[in-house]
DNA sequence: GTCTATAAGGGGATAGAC
DNA sequence: GTCTATCCCCTTATAGAC
C-alpha cells in the first residue's frame, strides 16, 4: 500500500516548511523530493499557497484530534488542564515537525501580506476555538477558586510557550537541554515538569487538593 | 544627527526580517526602503547573509545590556530569577521586533543549511552563554533547596516560551489575550503574571519564604 | 497524471562609471 | 558611496503533448 502522490506531497512539503518557512521553499524542490515533476506538483496544488494551506490544515488536524477528546472528559480544572498537557504534548511528538509548523503558522501568517489564501482563514478558527476553549477552562478553574487569581490568557500564552515553543526549537533546544528533545524520556521529563510546574504555579493554596496527599 | 546609512538599513531589515523572516526578505526590498539602490545595499553588506547576522548581534546586544546586569547582582534564586524575568521583558518590549527575530533565529538557524555565515556561530555562543548562566542559576536554587526538585534546563526552556514566545506571538497572541500585546498594562501584566507563576511553581514550599508573610 | 517547454519576473551578486 | 547595467539562477505558474 505505498501513499499516494498527494500524501507523499503533503510529507515532503511539511519537512520543507517546517525546516525552512513558507518563503524559504520551492515548489520544484518540493516535486523532485516527493518523485514528481515541478508542473505535476502544480497539478495537485493550484498555488503554493494552497499546498501550504492543506500542510497547517494536517496540522490543525492532528492538534484536534489530540485534544479535543482529552477536553472533552468530565473533570476539575487542573485535572483537565493536566490532561490537555499531555494531550498536546502527544499530538507535538507525533511527528516531531508539528510543532515547527505551528509555531511557524502563528508567527509567519503575514507571509501572505495581501492575498490570503483561502482556507487558511479557517484553520486559524479552529486554533481559535481551542486556544478559547481552554481559556475558559482555566478561567472557570479561577471563578471556582480552584485556581489563582491569574488573568487566564495570559496562563494560556504561557502554557503554550511551554509547549509548543519547548518542542519547536530544534537545536537550540538541544543545547539549551544538553541532549535530545524528542527522546522517549526527554518528553516524559517534559510532560512531567510542565505539569508540575502548573500544578505548583496556578492553583490556589488555599483549595483543597484534589490529589492523594500521600 | 540624521541616521548613517548603516543604521537606518539595520533599521529597515530588523523589521522585515522580524516580519517575513530570512528568506522572505529580498535585498532590492531592503535597499529601496532605506533610501538606497540595491547595489549601494551590498556596498554596506557583502552578503544577504552578512546583513542578517548584523541585525542578529544587534538584537543579542540588546538582550544582555538588560539581562546582564539583572544578573550580576547579588540575591538568592528566586530573587535573581524575577529580576532576571523583569529585564528580560524589559529588553523585549523595548523593541517590539526583538522576540521575533530571536525566535525566528532560534528556529531558523538551518536557513543557511552549507554555509553558515561567520559571525553567527559567535552570537549563538553569546546567547548560549547567557541561557547556561541562568541554567547554573535555577541548577543552585535546586540545590540550596530553595527550589522544588526542577529539571532545569527544563525551566529555562519554560523561561523563554513565557517570554520570548509570548512577545514573538503577534496577531495571534493578541487574539488569545484579546487586546494589544505591547501595551504599558499589557506589559506589566505579563511581568506580574510569570514572576508569580516562576515563584509559585518553582519555589520550594518546604523553604523559608523570601517575601514577607504579609 | 506526468511530462517538456516556456513565460515573466525576482533572487543574490558583480563590474565599472561617476 | 551611490549609481546603472548586467549575469545567471531560481521562482511561481501556464500551455499543451503524451
Amino acid at each position: 500500500m505505498e501513499p499516494s502522490s498527494r500524501e507523499k506531497i503533503l510529507e515532503v512539503a511539511e519537512a520543507r516548511f517546517a525546516q525552512r518557512g513558507f518563503a524559504g521553499v520551492g515548489m520544484r524542490e518540493v516535486a523532485l523530493a516527493a518523485g514528481l515533476g515541478k508542473s505535476s506538483l502544480f497539478h495537485h496544488f493550484e498555488t503554493k499557497a494552497d499546498l501550504y494551506v492543506a500542510v497547517i490544515e494536517r496540522v490543525i488536524a492532528r492538534i484536534e484530534a489530540h485534544v479535543l477528546p482529552a477536553l472533552a472528559r468530565p473533570g476539575v480544572a487542573l485535572a483537565l488542564i493536566e490532561r490537555a498537557v499531555d494531550a498536546l504534548i502527544d499530538a507535538l511528538t507525533e511527528h516531531p515537525t508539528t510543532a515547527r509548523l505551528l509555531l511557524r503558522s502563528l508567527v509567519e501568517d503575514d507571509a501572505f501580506a495581501a492575498a490570503e489564501p483561502p482556507g487558511l482563514a479557517e484553520t486559524e478558527a479552529r486554533i481559535h476555538a481551542l486556544v478559547g476553549r481552554i481559556t475558559t477552562l482555566i478561567a472557570g478553574g479561577v471563578a471556582a477558586g480552584e485556581l489563582r487569581e491569574i488573568h487566564a490568557p495570559d496562563a494560556v500564552q504561557t502554557l503554550i510557550g511551554a509547549t509548543v515553543y519547548h518542542f519547536a526549537s530544534g537545536e537550540f533546544g538541544e543545547a539549551v537541554l544538553g541532549g535530545a528533545v524528542f527522546s522517549a524520556e526527554a518528553v516524559a521529563r517534559r510532560k512531567r515538569e510542565v505539569k508540575e510546574l502548573l500544578l505548583h504555579g496556578l492553583a490556589s493554596p488555599h483549595a483543597p487538593k484534589e490529589r492523594s496527599p500521600s
